[in-house]
DNA sequence: TTTATCCCCTA
DNA sequence: GTAGGGGATAAAT
């Protein structure tokens, strides 16, 4: 295709990649993520455009027309962080050596540079990729010359989908912008008109002067805004239009050259640290650098013994036929001492002319003394599923020197997903082999047991060599945190170990009563159905909110409530129990759907679920995917068994105790509102929880001017929702929504609350203003949530980033605190308390399984533990109970 | 077979 | 309004 030009807008791509990538730096300090994050895109670029020419345009320093037009124009422009100014010149020398022509005219913006660029191509009779995601380029689509690609998710813009986007054609793009204005330029518009609004006038009227021309006749506020702005907007349209003329001092010709110079590019690289910034190539690099043993004999394996043993770390991953770590078989362990330099120790692998391996015992003989001897020096991705394994055959690691897969969640929770597969693709811009890719996928897929070993041995040993590089990048970022560093040794780290015996205990179900109720569940749930089918007339599937809304809404023309974000009328609780009030039909679907929830997520999957070998039920607690510190639960989740509602709760009567033992329940109460009490120092507040009063009561009282003994029940219920409406950042429209009053009420109710609560309104207020500083937010114990969006133009966004902001603290402080519980309760349990065992944590609740016998006693150790674990403003308050099964003991 | 959407369960 | 997991269906691959 050689009728076709890229043209790159290098600005928005550094922006991009300064946010996007870690903070990467060279020996010496200096700040390389973004240019890394860049060269990595004009690589890719290049690799998609097929020869095709490449421009790069940047912005140029200068003040531009648009200042001349409007004074203000981008002067709420923060400057440009110093990290980033740093990493200009090495990313404009790079586009240079790679071979890319590079404009930058003084004086003219890039948008408009490329305009004309794009505008020179049409007249050349050549297509134009323009490669940003700058929206006023939007405005340059034009089918068949020009297209827009966001590089990132391979989206291509043209006409068609500017307008699925959009809502207007690209050459209404320009009317739209000026209409709409935008705040990251500091471009007012007119207000009260977005996107739709405009969109809607500029579908009828066709362009600004008909609008302008129909002004008269737009209705309401937004009509009087509009012919108030008139003059706004005529200069919004000079600001907005692209210049197409601007003088490139080049010939269009000029700029389709391609002048790599290698020796350049290197010395770049060379400077900046980078190995390599091909993927495919740096692929190749390592496995030809790399020195991957498979080891099959006593020579060998005495061999990496010695290395492991005189090495300062080294990384260790065992491979398994199961992914659940209660039944999952050691097929063999890898090892890593230095970069490169790894090995896969097959042991129970097993197919048609497999050659001889090293047997279980002898290995585990030879090398597990060596293993627990160097046990601090190990370095491992999720080390809670080896742990156990290794444990099974006599292996036993009680510590470790790093958790990869931890230290990347603690350095930002949401950077990255934290796999082995997105942490070397993010921090070492290496591309893994898949475990899919050896063992194949779903019917296809074999052991892998039955892999053959020399690709079992490539992919094992891969996997603990970039575990051992993870840790060299993943390290001296932590050691410039040192209050991450340390509550991700004090708190993460031995709570691997605590985890990992809280998910091998099990709980045990009661399959008997599960499936009892499953029974009764299903002939309600028919008998449900039966009386659907025959209001609707006919038979359909009640699972099927597609075919529910065709029954309700076509057939049965019941009035549209409420729409799904996607637009379709919607089928969901809220709307279903406000049409309940007329409607037959919808109250039984109601029905029908909580009895199904039931057994179909609860009643059927748990039976389905106990392990045959244990008969219990062994989740597996996710320690790095919450934003906020907070844990997760799969498989099942254990974190969702209801409890709302009676029928629920008989769910929780499954969950029993072994004969003769109980099960002790032990939550916090009200801990994350303590936590804000603490973190605001409200007097109000804090005064409450110090005299152990009811905080929602206490809250009713000084919201609604009533003494603490007059609070009424609807009262509280209102003073509770605000209590908690205050830790999700809600508004006053939430509230309103949440108690069924009207807007300018709920707005009083938050005015009297934050005027009686003034600690907390100055928490608030503080934690946005600092995170808008620092673009994170910290818990007590120095757990971080990264805000990428806070500053962001985008209000929703930035709004929820908000939200995010006061809520992390919250969440995060508590997740904290009981993680730190388990901590310390763990201790308790194996020094002194063998016979009880901690079997859940469901985010403020911890509960064990103990002998009946001294019962009392251990409920009142857990609880004083759990309330001493942290020492705050206000007192942490443990309610426990004990009981025959989980509903009881709560 | 995988992915997206809708719905609903918890703290 | 915060933070999650997961079942069922229907569309995309």
């Amino acid at each position: 295709m050689k009728d076709r030009i890229f043209v790159i807008d290098g600005s928005s791509y550094l922006y991009r990649a300064f946010h996007a990538m870690p903070p990467l730096t060279t020996s010496s300090g200096k700040p390389t993520g973004a240019v890394k994050g860049v060269t990595n895109m004009l690589m890719n670029l290049k690799k998609d455009s097929e020869g095709s020419p490449i421009i790069v345009v940047f912005d140029a320093k200068g003040k531009t027309f648009r200042n001349n037009i409007y004074s203000e124009y981008k002067a709420n422009r923060p400057p440009m962080p110093d990290e980033l100014r740093d990493q200009l010149i090495p990313v404009k020398s790079i586009c240079r050596a790679i071979g890319f022509p590079l404009i930058e005219v003084e004086g003219v913006e890039a948008d408009d540079v490329i305009a004309t660029i794009s505008q020179m191509a049409k007249d050349a009779k050549y297509k134009c990729v323009i490669s940003s995601l700058d929206k006023d380029l939007m405005q340059l689509v034009e089918d068949p010359h020009t297209t827009i690609m966001d590089t990132m998710k391979h989206k291509i813009f043209n006409e068609e989908s500017v307008f699925e986007k959009f809502g207007v054609k690209p050459n209404q793009i320009r009317d739209m912008l000026a209409l709409v204005g935008d705040s990251s330029d500091n471009i007012p518009g007119v207000p009260k008109v977005g996107q739709k609004t405009a969109a809607k006038w500029l579908n009828e009227y066709g362009d600004i002067q008909s609008i302008k021309d129909n002004a008269d006749s737009i209705t309401g506020v937004v009509g009087e805004n509009l012919r108030n702005a008139l003059d706004d907007i005529d200069r919004n349209i000079e600001l907005v239009s692209l210049k197409t003329d601007v003088d490139l001092n080049q010939k269009f010709e000029d700029l389709l050259v391609f002048n790599p110079n290698d020796e350049e590019l290197d010395k770049i690289f060379s400077d900046l640290e980078f190995k390599s910034v091909d993927k495919s190539k740096q692929k190749e690099d390592l496995k030809k650098d790399s020195n991957y043993e498979t080891v099959l004999n006593e020579k060998s394996l005495k061999n990496w013994i010695t290395k492991i043993d005189k090495s300062k770390a080294f990384a260790i991953d065992t491979e398994t036929d199961s992914v659940d770590t209660v039944s999952a078989n050691l097929i063999g362990i890898s090892l890593s001492v230095a970069e490169s330099e790894a090995c896969y120790i097959p042991i129970a692998h097993s197919y048609e002319d497999c050659p001889k391996q090293l047997s279980m015992e002898y290995v585990v003989e030879k090398l597990g003394p060596i293993i627990e001897k160097n046990q601090d020096k190990a370095i491992g991705q999720n080390l809670k599923f080896d742990i156990p394994i290794l444990a099974r055959h006599g292996i036993r690691i009680t510590r470790f020197l790093a958790d990869t897969m931890l230290m990347s969640y603690v350095l930002n929770s949401t950077a990255t997903r934290h796999g082995m597969d997105k942490l070397a693709d993010y921090y070492l811009n290496y591309t893994t082999t898949k475990y899919t890719d050896v063992t194949g996928t779903a019917s296809k897929q074999i052991s892998f047991s039955e892999v053959k070993l020399d690709v079992a041995s490539d992919y094992a040993a891969e996997d603990a060599d970039i575990t051992f590089r993870l840790y060299k990048v993943l390290a001296p970022l932590l050691k410039q945190k040192p209050n991450q560093e340390k509550l991700l040794c004090d708190i993460e780290y031995p709570l691997v170990h605590v985890l990992s015996r809280v998910e091998q205990n099990g709980a045990k179900i009661d399959k008997k009563k599960l499936a009892k109720h499953s029974k009764e569940l299903g002939l309600k749930i028919d008998d449900l159905s039966s009386q659907a089918y025959k209001i609707a007339g006919e038979n359909f599937n009640l699972d099927s909110p597609k075919q529910l809304l065709e029954i309700l809404y076509e057939k049965q023309k019941l009035p549209v409530l409420k729409k799904t974000p996607k637009g379709q009328p919607s089928t969901n609780e809220d709307t279903l129990k406000r049409l309940s009030e007329e409607y037959e039909l919808p109250k039984i679907i109601l029905q029908y759907r909580t009895l199904a929830k039931l057994k179909s997520t609860y009643t059927d999957s748990l039976i389905n679920i106990e392990n045959p070998k244990t008969e219990r039920i062994h989740t597996s607690y996710q320690q790095a995917v919450t934003s906020t510190g907070r844990l997760s639960s799969t498989e099942p989740n254990l974190q969702n068994i209801p409890i709302k509602t009676a029928e629920g709760r008989r769910i929780r009567e499954a969950f029993v105790p072994e004969k003769g033992n109980t099960l002790i329940s032990a939550d916090y109460s009200q801990i994350e509102l303590r936590i804000m009490a603490h973190l605001s120092n409200d007097k109000n507040l804090t005064h409450a929880f110090n005299n152990n009063t009811d905080v929602h009561s206490s809250t009713a009282a000084e919201v609604f001017g009533v003494s603490i003994d007059d609070v009424s029940q609807d009262q509280r219920r209102s003073a509770k929702a605000i209590n908690f409406g205050l830790m999700y950042g809600m508004s006053a429209f939430g509230l309103t929504r949440q108690l069924g009053i009207s807007r300018a009420e709920a707005q009083e109710y938050l005015d009297t609350y934050f005027a009686r609560y003034t600690g907390v309104k100055n928490y608030m207020d503080n934690i946005k203003a600092k995170a808008k500083e620092d673009k994170f937010v910290e818990t007590i114990m120095g757990r971080r949530l990264y805000l990428n969006e806070i500053n962001a133009a985008n209000g929703l966004r930035r709004q929820a980033a908000e939200r995010a902001a006061i809520n992390a603290p919250l969440q995060g402080s508590a997740a904290d605190i009981i993680k730190k519980a388990m901590l310390d309760i763990d201790q308790l349990l194996l020094k002194e308390m063998h016979e009880v065992k901690m079997i859940m944590q469901v985010h403020d609740e911890l509960v064990f399984e103990c002998p009946e016998g001294n019962a009392e006693d251990v409920m009142n150790k857990m609880k004083s533990t759990m309330e001493q674990t942290v020492e705050l403003n206000i007192p942490l308050i443990v309610e426990a109970a004990i009981g025959k099964n989980w509903n009881e003991a709560h």
